[in-house]
DNA sequence: GCTTGACCTCGCCCCAAGGGCGGGCCGCAG
DNA sequence: CTGCGGCCCGCCCTTGGGGCGAGGTCAAGC
């Protein structure tokens, strides 16, 4: 004896979906009705789809995006349980680091410690050898020193030496939701031919404030007080204004591991 | 001497915002450009509006919806603070829930003591008087008792003695990130006139399949297995059918404190 | 002074995951 | 058979922009 199909609104009821929400994971796949009459578009659902659309709906409340509950809804019990455990593991750790940018934020005015020791330089104008990634956190630092070798290799078998300080550019702050992109960049003089994923481009001759590293603020999140205070003290010079996005010059002044940097304007 | 006003790009480079970004939140009032060329539609910045392009920026890349950002970035730095951590601390209690609701998850069939609880009864067509209401986890218990002693007050005003037991429908699952809305509704007999938000409305007559909730099963998030219970019982009965929204029945059968019941169709 | 190339604006379409509304069938019960 | 509620479809809305294309603008080089 066949189970009676069930329309959109009585199959939504019983699974706590929306015919809207419904109609949604038909088109996109995630769950195909049982039966649609071609004639009226009306979908039909068989009760044995219930375990499936509750399991979605479940999924979908947590948050998960659909695309990702597709696949997970294929798989073994233990092996969801296991996804699923990792992802709020990844979603507690964002949480974490969204916690530590907050308590480093500059809640009243930057260090002035920090603040005082900035100064400007001439940077002239010079070609850089780089390489772009889409980089999360984990791999970050990974990806820069391998960057950096390949770079450095290239230079080197080009005849050129070693180039200059590694010049590191972040895209999107060091703020690290989600992957941003990074570059690094190495300056050199003479003549390179662009290879593989490396390439060539110009930094224009510029103005700097530069504020080396102190011992202590060099990783994430303290470093973020190193831009605040170079974001302070241009704020507070009326002639020196930012044009730029900030970098970080590998090895820094003095004995500092980097400096970080904003390409100015001074009037 | 004034300083010079910067275009969208170059203001944006400066603070980590792209143009369109930056007309995003010039035609919210969030971020507004020191001058606007009528002619042009050009925008321009003033650098004394870095600072607040930097922080909305960063507000921004924490995960904050716009709409709190303005509200936000216009305190002092130390009731930021406040905000931001309560902020978080929501947040971190959400992904509680979530990891507590992916813990709960019947990753290998439901318990088989809990299946074989689960009975069938006939339920006749009753009025009842209800309340609904937007609540979140917290209030969750307290909302429910008011609406109930309200309705029964209710009642017992009108004559008709403490109607039946209360019925608890919760509209989005247990599950609760963010407010769902959930009705109290209490059956009775006689008649009676809706009351400020209290309304009527009918319970049609149906078959309901029910299992009282046992001992440590009553709280969230273990009460997710006594649906899981219900939900597996369903399945394995080719003859039954869910067709609605559990509710939960307050008092429940026996010792139980409550019932919980899923609407079928028998065939 | 003029051209050129970079920059800017505006407008439209796109992403996820549906909610809400309106118009027009559809299906089932009286 | 007729009504009423369910369902379909299509459009517009949400958030925070990205991307594209057409066309206007700005500043530097010649």
């Amino acid at each position: 004896m066949e189970r009676k199909y069930l329309r959109a609104g009585e199959f939504g009821a019983a699974g706590r979906l929306s015919p809207k929400a419904l109609r949604l994971y038909a088109e996109q796949g995630l769950l195909v009705p049982a039966s649609v009459d071609p004639a009226t578009g009306y979908r039909y659902y068989s009760p044995d789809q219930l375990p499936r659309a509750r399991l979605i709906a479940r999924l979908r409340r947590l948050g998960l995006p659909l695309a990702r509950i597709g696949p997970l809804a294929d798989l073994t019990p233990e092996a969801r349980a296991l996804e699923l455990r990792g992802w709020l593991a990844a979603q507690r750790s964002l949480l974490d680091q969204r916690a530590a940018v907050v308590e480093a934020l500059r809640w009243s005015g930057a260090e002035s410690g920090l603040v005082d020791a900035v100064q400007l330089r001439d940077v002239p104008a010079t070609k850089v050898l780089c390489r772009s990634r889409q980089v999360d956190t984990t791999a970050l630092d990974h990806a820069i020193r391998t960057a950096e070798r390949a770079i450095r290799e290239h230079l080197r078998s080009s005849g050129l030496g070693d180039g200059g300080p590694t010049l590191v550019y972040f895209q999107d702050l060091v703020t690290p939701d989600s992957e941003g992109p990074v570059e690094v960049a190495v300056p050199y003089d003479g003549s390179v031919e662009p290879a593989g994923d490396l390439y060539i481009r110009l930094v224009p001759a510029h103005t700097e404030a530069y504020l080396p590293a102190p011992a202590g603020y060099e990783d994430f999140p303290l470093v973020l007080r190193v831009y605040d205070a170079l974001e302070a003290w241009t704020d507070t010079r009326p002639d020196v204004t930012c044009v730029g996005h900030p970098y970080e010059i590998c090895p820094g002044t003095g004995a500092a591991r980097f400096d970080v940097a904003y390409p100015v304007d001074v009037a």
